[in-house]
DNA sequence: CAAAAACATTGAACTAGTTCAATAAATAAA
DNA sequence: TTTATTTATTGAACTAGTTCAATGTTTTTG
């Protein structure tokens, strides 16, 4: 297990814990990598989700059909970031979520039994998700407050400064369903601020 | 330890995981019963937060102010929610959230030491704070999703139907910062939706 | 209880963002 | 390499939501 998606996942939970040589070879002996196509959906909005992913390579949206059949976009996820339909995985029951890659991507993947045996074998590992689910909700709460207070293209702008590497992988479309806009309206958006930069 | 807060207490801690009675008795000692008068602030933006809250009676609002110096309102919490910066707790730097009562109200309290301490003498707890932070992430998804898919009207709906206990406590300019509309606008809304009704 | 302060309502003018349709450009598929 | 498909751009007409100002109502405070 000495190759790159597992060293990737080692660096990203030695972010938040520390973990011993070998608890974390037995505990990444869980995971199992994954090659998933471009535009191939590894979970389907209704389905159970099988799984909790740690991408290592390429990149996924993670998605919600509203009735209408419209599509928006949760989050995307390049390498280092986790994806799974948490309620989903977490419940065994049907999923809000779709999950797409966008182009040909690797992912670690766990099972809900090795999940759950992992919370057993490990404390240490219910910690690591406290502290990272932590993390996410702070994340989505000053993310919630920018859609309330910021107009469009400051949404815009300040994604593309933070996320520059997730930015050039992506259409405008699929950026646009994630600001929550039209992609019509953040094609105007783009052409005033090139304006403005000359 | 018999009152009421802690009851209500035992009572969301037992929705999550098991405690046994002398677990409980021993892990609720480090909360400390406060009573906040209407309008105080219990944190201020930019200070550090001090505590993580379980509201036992009264109501809450978590906001935040931008630069221009308007508020908006992340969320509300009466009996039975928590309320913190999670940022500012865990990691005793300045707060992004302030936190005020809406009327007058009691919280139970835990600092920053004791809580560290409850992870540390009771594993439970880890699992318990890791189980409610999943449920608040797939929430504020869900909340996410709605801001970006649906109308004002349809999100004032919504709130009323899912949470008529907060609702009825809260003034019209409360409930719009929390919308992520104007107080102008909320008021059209009800007027439109009254006249339907009849 | 009176005065002050905060709140709700409404209309008019405005602006941010949508929708639709047409055209050009880029990608994917055969 | 040609064709089909998806994507980006732009303009025009529209709509959801804002801002400002005026008025009346409720709540708070001295």
């Amino acid at each position: 297990m000495n190759n790159l998606p597992y060293q990737l996942l080692k660096q990203n939970i030695a972010n938040h814990i520390e973990f011993s040589e070998t608890e974390f070879e037995k505990y990444s002996r869980l995971f199992h990598l994954k090659k998933v196509a471009k535009k191939d959906y590894i979970l389907r909005q209704g389905a159970i989700c099988k799984f909790e992913g740690f991408v290592t390579k390429g990149c996924f949206r993670v998605l919600t059909h509203d009735r209408d059949g419209n599509e928006h976009v949760l989050y995307f996820a390049i390498q280092d970031w986790w994806i799974t339909d948490i309620d989903s995985f977490t419940n065994q029951i049907p999923s809000f979520l779709s999950i797409q890659a966008l182009e040909d991507s690797e992912v670690l993947l766990i099972n809900k039994v090795d999940k759950d045996l992992s919370y057993e074998q490990f404390p240490k590992v219910e910690k690591l998700f406290r502290i990272m689910t932590q993390k996410t909700i702070v994340a989505m709460q000053r993310r919630l407050l920018r859609k309330q207070s910021q107009t469009a293209d400051e949404r815009y702008s300040y994604f593309l400064n933070q996320y520059p590497e997730i930015a050039n992988k992506l259409t405008n479309r699929q950026l646009a369903s994630y600001l929550g806009i039209s992609h019509e309206f953040l094609s105007k958006i783009r052409k005033k601020l090139v304006s403005k930069k000359q």
